[in-house]
DNA sequence: CTTTAATTGTTTACACAGTTAACAATGCCA
DNA sequence: TGGCATTGTTAACTGTGTAAACAATTAAAG
């Protein structure tokens, strides 16, 4: 028999973060996650690249002619998944395909000037935004926080 | 005029961490975010609970009589989302709906005996599952984690 | 060589998480 | 009493991503 807590009790039980799922790992990331996306997305406004093409665009820019396939790899996504990503970046003519000689099966993406500019000025505005959102953390804490993240996300499945 | 690179030269440029993305910490939270939850539904297999039907259980657990409206805020999403999670917990038969008197429009949320066995279960499964993706952090680190991104989660936008 | 296997980009179908907008029932307040 | 807010719910929709199949092309094996 569970006994029934009055909202008043409830209300301290979980107001503190000492909860279960506060100490687990994955729930604070997801819930961090959750808060860092929707400032990005209020930050870069309507018609700003969404995380995805952002990233993508990134990895196009710094490495010009990237394939499909590689560029898809380094995202951690399926090659299927990462066709409308490109054909959006292509829509709004920051990259191209063009056709790679010796294979053609693949097309080398390249961002055009307007995209590169492009991203040079969201990457500002994306920096800003995190500058923003963890201006109450020191920047040791900042950097710790990326090592750690990084660990993470290096870890074979 | 865009440099085309070799494949080994994008390679270099893309194999380091030292790209704009990784100074990011939103894309490294984002990457680390799915390389958790994929472990964790590996850990967890077939027939266990969904992140998000593990922490509405670890919370009706911990506050017994919680409402739906109370507990959406609390983690995070509306109330019309919840009602399926809800639901699912119901049709599995881990938590009931009941009637308070005072107030016809709010149905209290209780877990059953089979409910809260399952979430201690669950929940020291989803523990070893964390301990062993981070293994090869230290204790100190995971704890610094969690604080920084318990402040990140923290942050009202 | 020639046949077999692997890779690339693509489409289509699908699954899942989550949101917004509307709604009926109920409660609050003035 | 009358107007306003809240609760749980449904329905339509968006966004993100996967898996499976496919044609074209290249690489590998015999």
């Amino acid at each position: 028999m569970t006994k029934i807590m009055t909202k008043a009790e409830r209300d301290i039980t979980l107001k503190e973060g000492h909860g279960d799922l506060d100490s687990l790992v994955g729930y604070n990331l997801k819930r961090a996650y959750v808060v860092i996306n929707a400032d990005y997305r209020a930050a870069l406004g309507e018609d700003g690249l969404a995380p995805r093409e952002f990233s993508a665009l990134a990895l196009i820019v710094q490495a010009p002619g990237i394939t499909q396939s590689t560029l898809a790899r380094h995202l951690g996504v399926e090659r299927s998944g990462l066709v409308k990503i490109v054909d959006e970046l292509e829509a709004r003519a920051f990259v191209e395909r063009q056709a790679v000689k010796g294979d053609r099966r693949v097309q080398a993406l390249i961002a055009t000037e307007g995209g590169t500019g492009f991203y040079a000025k969201t990457l500002e505005t994306v920096k800003a935004h995190e500058a923003n959102m963890l201006s109450s953390l020191s920047s040791d804490e900042v950097n710790t926080l990326k090592e750690l993240l990084y660990k993470i996300r290096s870890i074979e499945l």
